[in-house]
DNA sequence: AAGCACCGCCGGAACGATCCGGCAAGGACT
DNA sequence: AGTCCTTGCCGGATCGTTCCGGCGGTGCTT
């Protein structure tokens, strides 16, 4: 493995000079540089990770800690797969952080990005207590938390353009399933669905099903909706996973989509996609990938510490809500 | 941060004895050892793991490589978390490889872990080739390659239980909609179905759906199947995410389980269990804390290269085989 | 012509753990 | 008493990078 004094003997230059030439640093005229890049093309050099970072005190990685209890979401995996992909492109590494309980003392990553934190969830607390940098993917919800980044998704607006279609297609009244309100991710699309409901004048129906959503309870909650007095027309079931016990439901009462009512489901996947459900793309990939970005920058100092940013999403419009 | 000089300093030794004593290296008498314990301890020593890394010319983290078509499964996202989980223990990080292309030449890290290699993937040789030790989830069925490990899932077993049980409850004629045999998983799967068939004097009726299944491909076949001549009273269906398409063209045909037909699935998950099709517990983490142990103690020379492993699965008996 | 700023580059000391080789003290043995 | 081995510990070089502080040289100002 060539090292950077290698490469500096090839290009006739001291070490400092390598260094500084290859970070873009320092006073160098075009030509050398260009000679320091070429010897480093040459050898197939690769900077040592170990050694710059026990140079700048940095550990070189970044944390991703998802909720333990839907960990196995293949939203996270996606996240996880963009957050390493935009990691790696600054040699930086990503770390699946053992969740659950509170990060032991030590963690050797320079920063953290916490998915989707829990209202007043001790462990991320204790990050940022430990002085690491903390981005999260949706908003930290608990009072006085004051992160380094967020990046979120437009969940509200979303949520808006998901009721239009649906009231588009003819849905006069809508049911939503939906998570509690400990995430800002439930949070925001009750709220959307609030305000979208009062400019309406139109009273709104949901249903609380958690985030990790039981089916049981899924079931119950459509069984007893599609029971009711004044039963909807159209159901927009939000949790993950969730879509196929409540279109289970939907079945068993002898009920089609999109003919007897109108279903939509939140986040998109497979599943999803085979049933024919109408969704939304939550572009885990590219939430990583931003993820990950914004912690770096906030790291190298690029960008400031506090930095929101807002991830649009798409809907994907299918069978089930087609009319 | 406390250093390894400071520990040695409050113990009254050297910096050498108090890295000896901490790793168990060395000739020290045990007095000594429980006193530079003891002192880093107090002072909340933690190793700087890019000082090590950089001593020991290693890189300090592992990789996941993980199948770009099924990335999202699931099962790799547990996988994952498994493998982070036992790599954290030794202190050193797992790192999620950019899957797809061939990995980049200068890849950061001491060894990797591969999941479910496809058979000729040209990205596996190239890690080997690269020198760098690979172990595998499941056996890599390219000829010719000789990995530092495998720990394999008992797939052949747990199809004969889930052939027997499905006959125990009644099942005359098992249909099996499998993955390819370009993986060792559909590959197993397959030959344990045909030696299994073969010992009952029944032909086997078998349909490749492929790993990734195309929810159309899935419930095609099942249509084709059920409207056949002589139709199956069983339906095993292997690839992850299938489930639900070919449950979906059961049901299209008019017919339920477990009355109409006994229903199987493979690979459980929260889908499977709210629709409450029997299954089989694939130990996603358990597999992936093994794998990391396994290529770890590999690296650590605890084990010897070559090592095999067998993970035995769990069989989830559940109402669409129950009568 | 002296003074000054700036340019382009370099020396060498860190960062913190590991580990090779060595060295004194004490015991066993001839 | 001399030789030799073992025990328990230590000195200091080393891994490869970064970065602070310097240093000669050139051109501009006064």
């Amino acid at each position: 493995m060539p090292t950077l004094r290698d490469v500096a003997r090839a290009a006739g230059v001291s070490t400092t000079t390598a260094s500084d030439a290859l970070a873009g640093r320092g006073r160098i005229t075009a030509a050398t540089r260009e000679r320091i890049a070429a010897a480093a093309r040459d050898l197939g050099y690769l900077p040592n990770l170990a050694a710059r970072n026990l140079r700048r005190g940095r550990t070189g990685a970044i944390g991703l800690r998802v909720p333990e209890r839907t960990a196995g979401l293949t939203y996270y995996m996606e996240l996880a797969i963009g957050a390493a992909e935009r990691a790696h492109a600054e040699d930086a590494a990503l770390t699946l952080l053992p969740t659950g309980s509170p990060p032991r003392p030590g963690l050797h990553v320079d920063g953290v990005v916490v998915a989707d934190p829990a209202l007043g969830d001790p462990g991320v607390a204790a990050l940022a207590a430990a002085g690491l940098p903390v981005v999260t993917c949706e908003r930290d919800l608990t009072p006085g938390a004051a992160h380094a980044g967020t990046v979120e998704s437009d969940h509200a607006a979303t949520a808006v353009r998901l009721l239009d279609h649906l009231a588009a297609r003819g849905a006069r009244r809508t049911a939503v399933l939906a998570p509690g309100t400990e995430t800002a991710y439930g949070h925001d699309l009750r709220a959307a669905h609030e305000r979208w409901c009062a400019e309406r004048s139109v009273p709104p129906l949901v249903r609380d099903v958690g985030l990790a959503s039981d089916p049981v309870v899924v079931a119950g909650a459509v069984a007893e909706l599609l029971g009711s007095a004044e039963p909807p027309d159209a159901l927009l079931v939000v949790p993950d996973g969730s879509a196929t016990p409540a279109l289970e439901a939907v079945r068993a009462r002898g009920l089609h989509p999109p003919g007897d009512l109108l279903f939509a489901a939140y986040a998109d996947g497979p599943v999803l996609r085979a049933l024919q459900v109408t969704a939304v793309d939550l572009a885990a990939r590219e939430m990583g990938r931003r993820l990950a970005g914004l912690l770096l920058d906030v790291l190298a100092g690029r960008r400031p510490p506090g930095t929101r940013e807002v991830l649009p999403l798409q809907l994907v419009e299918r069978a089930s809500s087609a009319r």
